[in-house]
DNA sequence: AAACGTCATGCAATCGTTTGTATCGTAGTC
DNA sequence: GACTACGATACAAACGATTGCATGACGTTT
């Protein structure tokens, strides 16, 4: 179990360990000779030697390592994003490690401590509420960051996020090509961005066609089909005639309430029209299938990989702008003319 | 952006850096006078040291990182095992680094040998095909590894995975006990011990009662809805009479299966009774709701932590026993009596 | 008063790399 | 033939922490 380290490569090689470190770095190789530089790969090979990292980034200031914070694992939502983040990564020969937060401050707090004790040279994160704000601010200070997913406005740390205010808008606006007026807005977590923008695009559309809005909340304000069958209960209690078309802020609250306006007898798309976003897996096998909002969750982890290794390399200025990409409705059949 | 190291806490409290390095070591501390502990633990507050954890485990020969290797992140039944992980190494001030391989024994060499080089302290892995058997034993050679949900019989890797053979069974003895004689099950992925456990217990219960059993499998063998498709026409070209009952080896193939077959007018559950694996979100949202066989992820995931723990700390032999844990079957409406 | 034990701290080596600088031999130039 | 230039290699100092051992002060024992 005793390592193979640089020396004795160097040693089996005949050389100075210096001049084994230079034949086996890509970069630094055109400064030994072709014939000791082939020893030295052989004596490796032989040994199987495997460099240390962790020396070779103490020495070198830099880790080769990126860390990801995702908020929450259970989204299906972010399969696609991790992918692209590393794929992103591992063309640069970067090595992302992954952490999530449950969308917790508190662990949030532990998590970045950890990378940054752990040298990170750069951090994306999908998690950070409003009140991140601060501790992140931080973490950007002493490490390049970036946002993907979920913005940070205020923050000054730049993101890569999909359009959540266009997002809100192209529901409302397929709510109201189909005829309805009285619409419902079935809100997600508060004190994060995406949800707010949605909300603020949703209620602007209306707004501008002089549609009826309301804004149902449950008391604890969170993103699960358990919420939806709450905020069912919530529209029920809504005076008549009551929103005939409603705009949940992701498929699982969608699903939540469709159920349960099923279970009262409120059919969907009958009674009510009802779009989702995020356009999470089976969200086409359901009964009815969801209309909903889908983001390019690949395009968004790829970008923000992008974003933060040219950060690191210096590229851009700090205060470099957002990237913002526009999202795609997929109607299918939760939604129909208002009758 | 010049960091603040131990020298620089030792000089501000006027002590030597040995006497700093102990009076911020947890269990080194006892070692120094409190007052001088005191002065050191101010000095390293408000100068923010914190420390290099690269240097420290380069010096000391521990990273405190445990690999986390995962299959494939779109499996939704992995969040919960991650989380598991993650509790079960949080705990005991470890930090788990993920990194998928899309279940490319290709990546697998990679990523495996990309965290060799970090000198991770233990490796716990959900991917592991059979043809990746050599790999991972070299691997487990260097470092502790244990095998997360799936098994990989003949490796010598100990295992915290659920009991597929249990699972097939259930599946089996279910539909048997509805009535059903010929039987057909849709063959998952080969090369991967949790596909071929399922049907071996399938097949066996079957035999067992001397039911008909017939195998599908589609060219490509893979567990999605895609495939479920595709052996869904497979199902139709048997010749009649039919099983009127199926076992998929995951949810994903159910739900295709189940669609395409809706398409020509085959109803679930009426003319088919059909049974899936794994027990993924919105599975009970469907329409029929799916029978299925529910695994126990977050306590997998607690329990390989625990065990690469144990080993790390080199308590327990290295040949120490695999754990095992019974699935659940989730009866639902996809599987009814034979009519 | 000498010897000894104890407690607190300092000294210096070490982990495995990388890299600036020095050295050495050889070949080319005038 | 001395000098320069240069290519190839060796030497040694870092990077930031940990830790065995030495040192020194102080109090206790005989």
């Amino acid at each position: 179990m005793s390592r193979v380290t640089l020396k004795h490569v160097a040693a089996h090689a005949g050389v100075n360990i210096s001049t084994a470190s230079r034949a086996l770095s890509p970069d630094r190789r055109s400064l030994v000779n072709s014939d000791t530089r082939r020893r030295v790969t052989e004596a490796a090979v032989q040994l199987g030697y495997r460099a240390n990292l962790q020396a070779s980034a103490l020495r070198r200031g830099r880790s080769g390592i990126i860390g990801v914070i995702v908020a929450d694992l259970n989204n299906p939502f972010i399969g696609p994003v991790i992918r692209g983040i590393a794929h992103g990564l591992g063309g640069r020969g970067l090595l992302p490690i992954m952490t999530e937060n449950g969308d917790s401050s508190d662990e949030l707090a532990v998590i970045c401590d950890k990378m940054l004790s752990q040298r990170v040279d750069g951090i994306i994160t999908t998690a950070g509420r409003y009140r991140d704000r601060t501790l992140l601010k931080n973490v950007a200070a002493e490490v390049p960051t970036v946002l993907a997913v979920r913005q940070l406005p205020g923050s000054g740390i730049p993101a890569v996020a999909h359009d959540d205010t266009a997002g809100g808008r192209m529901a409302a606006e397929h709510l109201i090509s189909l005829g309805h007026t009285r619409l419902a807005q079935l809100m997600g977590p508060e004190d994060i961005w995406s949800f707010e923008g949605r909300a603020i695009g949703f209620r602007d559309a209306a707004a501008s066609v002089a549609a009826e809005c309301v804004d149902l909340q449950a008391a604890a304000r969170l993103p699960t089909i358990e919420a939806g069958r709450v905020l069912a209960a919530e529209y029920l209690r809504l005076p008549e005639p009551r929103p005939t078309a409603i705009f949940a802020h992701n498929d699982s609250i969608a699903i939540g309430v469709i159920d349960a306006l099923r279970r009262v007898g409120i059919g969907c798309p009958r009674d009510v029209s009802i779009v989702g976003f995020n356009d999470v897996p089976l969200s086409d096998m359901l009964t009815p299938a969801l209309t909903t909002v889908r983001l390019p969750g690949y395009d968004l982890g790829r970008m923000a990989a992008g974003m933060v290794v040219s950060h690191i390399d210096g590229e851009g200025d700090q205060s470099a702008g957002n990237v913002v990409l526009t999202p795609e409705l997929v109607v299918r059949s939760s939604t129909g003319r208002r009758c």
